[in-house]
RNA sequence: GGCCCCGUAGUUCAACUGGAUAGAAUAUCAGAUUUCGGCUCUGAGGGUUGGGGGUUCGAAUCCUCCCGGGGUCACCA
């Protein structure tokens, strides 16, 4: 049977032809689909059959119908073992023997739920971080990246070929303001030199330019100019624009040290996306795409999709669409923001030919943008177009309002990372059981969990809402967190290596406890989460996923012993349990980017 | 002002995309360990889902009008 069929067929596929068939004998109606959920805690049952949504094609009252069902379903279905009703709601008790037989049917290894890519499936792009070269990484970058790193994950685990890519906005104004700074006041300093990071070296001067340029204005403005004149003739603004002229006509030198500073900014960059556990598979430079979607444009043009206005500039109209018109090309021809957009878009679908879709993951004050964007592609009439997402986030808030770099009121990615590790050695100091760790292997482990925390935080909320990140108080480490998921991964680790036996056979039938049920219920769940997860594109769906599973083993752990139980064979089953469920939290953590150690 | 997003226990978040009596965590209070890791477990209180109207067997979810917060309406990226 191929994988995918035979992890979809849990206790809902098996019912829903026999449920078809019982409904075509007793009532000779044809039903397309069925709409099964998981029974609620306050009611007896395994599975629910909704008979609401039947009355549209089967008169009568809907207890009267549910009733028939379920007797239908203990007749002809052996794994049904009887039923009961309320109201438009049949509640089926599903047998032990069929969990039991689910369980050991299962492959239960760390790619649990995983769906390997089919070698001429279609692949998608997603493009995450997207940083700019003038300043380090922070907060909201943060988020970025967790997003786009665990959805790629996500997708790759639904069985897509996924490419993981950038576009460093690597040109324009705000890098010649750094490299103008740079020349005033730097002294030939380099990342070398001073032991300062390369990107935060070069944020520096950012912020110095800044500073020279307002104390600029403000002179300007005493010898007489007007504010808005002063903002426009300070000195060092007019370097800055003269640099980046010099800069598009190609001038050798201010190529060179623009080549130099970037360099120094993506090593800084690379440090910090290590530290944070995500990479790419490709980059995208703006340097290089900056000019690209000109000859799309020229080319709709013709084909009508485009008007030109009189000045000679060129618009889309879609007002039709509930839309404004929107610019695409410049009257002096050079390339706007879409023009670019559009082109990067077709450039990449050339550059990887099996690609059918894109995922962007950008804030969410884009919205509008890329609404106009893939529509316009639509309109140009690519089949990939049918396929883009915008995976648009809320900001990242803090406490005392919004963060502005100028204002030094950023949370640095680098800075936060520590400060979390930092939390992480304080608690662990305390509680931790690391008897024969090495300092090295101790600091590993504060790495994963002060990560951890930080990952799970971030990526359990819903992205569209906005987040408000208090560094102090919002990590905690108890509750719905990251190290709790991690730390009774551990615990489930110490349960294995305390079991001295072979427990790898499948045991045969015995009688399940609610508890092991309710572990085994969630594990059959998880394959078609995962799929739910992958279309909406929602880390939070596995990260709430995750701590349901948790909080069901641990309960199970509280009441159920385990390695104390007297029979041999429930003993042997309560391992196996124990280790099916460590591989699913390892396997739904590695998709949100979370690692789990084996002790902490 | 037009358009888009958000509003759920004191607080931080859920709610299987229209399903049952809206659930967790946190904080507070009360309990549990001859057991495998107490960073655990069990329980209590805490809600007019921003407000009004509508759609239907059924609404936090869909429609509509208000209120509040944010974003966006650049030939910036």
């Amino acid at each position: 049977m191929p994988l995918i069929e035979k992890q979809f067929q849990v206790i809902h596929g098996i019912l829903d032809p026999i449920v078809k068939a019982g409904l075509k004998s007793i009532y000779d109606v044809e039903v397309e689909s069925l709409e099964f959920q998981e029974t609620r805690k306050d009611f007896e049952g395994d599975v629910t059959l909704v008979v609401f949504p039947l009355l549209r094609q089967i008169k009568g009252n809907p207890a009267a119908i549910a009733e028939a069902v379920g007797n239908y379903l203990v007749e002809n279905s052996e794994f049904v073992s009887g039923f009961n009703v309320i109201k438009g709601f049949l509640n089926l008790v599903i047998t032990d023997e069929y969990y039991l037989n689910y369980f050991n049917e299962l492959d239960k290894n760390e790619d649990f739920g995983r769906i390997e890519p089919a070698p001429d499936g279609d692949a998608i792009m997603v493009e995450y971080s997207s940083p700019n070269t003038n300043k380090p990484l922070h907060l909201g970058h943060i988020r970025n990246n967790l997003l786009g790193y665990s959805v790629s994950e996500i997708l790759a685990a639904s069985g897509k070929k996924v490419y993981k890519t950038q576009i460093i906005n690597d040109r324009g104004i705000h890098i010649c303001k750094s490299m103008i700074a740079w020349q005033h006041f730097g002294n030939g300093e380099t990342p070398q030199s001073t032991g300062i990071k390369g990107d935060k070296l070069v944020g520096n001067y950012y912020v110095r330019y800044d500073q020279e340029y307002k104390e600029q204005v403000k002179s300007l403005i005493n010898e007489g100019l007007d504010p808005e004149e002063a903002s426009k003739k300070a000195p060092i603004l007019l370097e800055a624009q003269e640099m980046l002229r010099k800069w598009e006509s190609g001038d050798p030198d201010t190529v060179a040290l623009w080549k130099t500073m970037n360099q120094w900014v993506y090593e800084g960059f690379d440090e910090t996306y290590e530290a944070l556990g995500v990479d790419f598979d490709t980059k995208y430079y703006e340097s290089d795409t900056y000019l690209l979607g000109k000859e799309f444009v020229a080319e709709g043009l013709e084909r009508g999709i485009f008007y030109r206005k009189d000045d000679g500039s060129v618009w889309i109209d879609l007002t039709e669409e509930g839309l404004d018109e929107k610019i695409v090309l410049r009257a002096d021809g050079t390339a706007v923001y879409m023009t670019q957009d559009i082109g990067t878009a077709i450039q990449r679908i050339a550059d990887f030919p099996d690609i059918n879709g894109l995922v962007y993951t950008v804030g969410n004050e884009q919205d509008y943008h890329f609404k106009v964007l893939f529509l316009i592609l639509k309109k140009m009439g690519f089949e990939w177009a049918q396929n883009l997402h915008h995976l648009s986030y809320g900001m990242v808030d803090l406490p005392e309002g919004k963060m502005k770099s100028r204002e030094g009121t950023v949370v640095d990615a680098d800075d936060l990372m520590t400060e979390m590790t930092n939390t992480a050695r304080d608690i662990s100091r305390e509680l931790g059981k690391l008897d024969g760790y090495s300092e090295v292997e101790k600091e590993e482990l504060y790495r994963i969990i002060g990560l951890g925390a930080l990952k799970y935080y971030i990526l359990k909320v819903d992205p569209k809402k906005r987040i408000l990140f208090d560094p102090k108080e919002s990590i905690d480490f108890n509750g719905n967190t990251g190290p709790f998921i991690q730390y009774t991964y551990a615990r489930i680790q110490s349960i294995l290596r305390k079991a001295d036996f072979d427990y790898s056979e499948p045991v045969g039938q015995l009688g399940l406890d609610p508890k092991e049920k309710d572990l085994i219920k969630l594990l059959e769940g998880y394959p078609e989460l995962l799929q739910t997860a992958a279309k909406s594109l929602s880390p939070a769906l596995i990260a709430n996923y995750t701590y349901d599973l948790v909080k069901a083993y641990n309960s199970f752990y509280q009441t159920v012993p385990i390695l104390g139980v007297t029979n041999e064979r429930e003993k042997k089953f309560r391992v196996q349990l124990s280790e099916a469920i460590g591989f699913a939290i390892k396997s739904a953590c590695s998709l949100l980017g979370i690692e789990v150690p084996t002790r902490m």
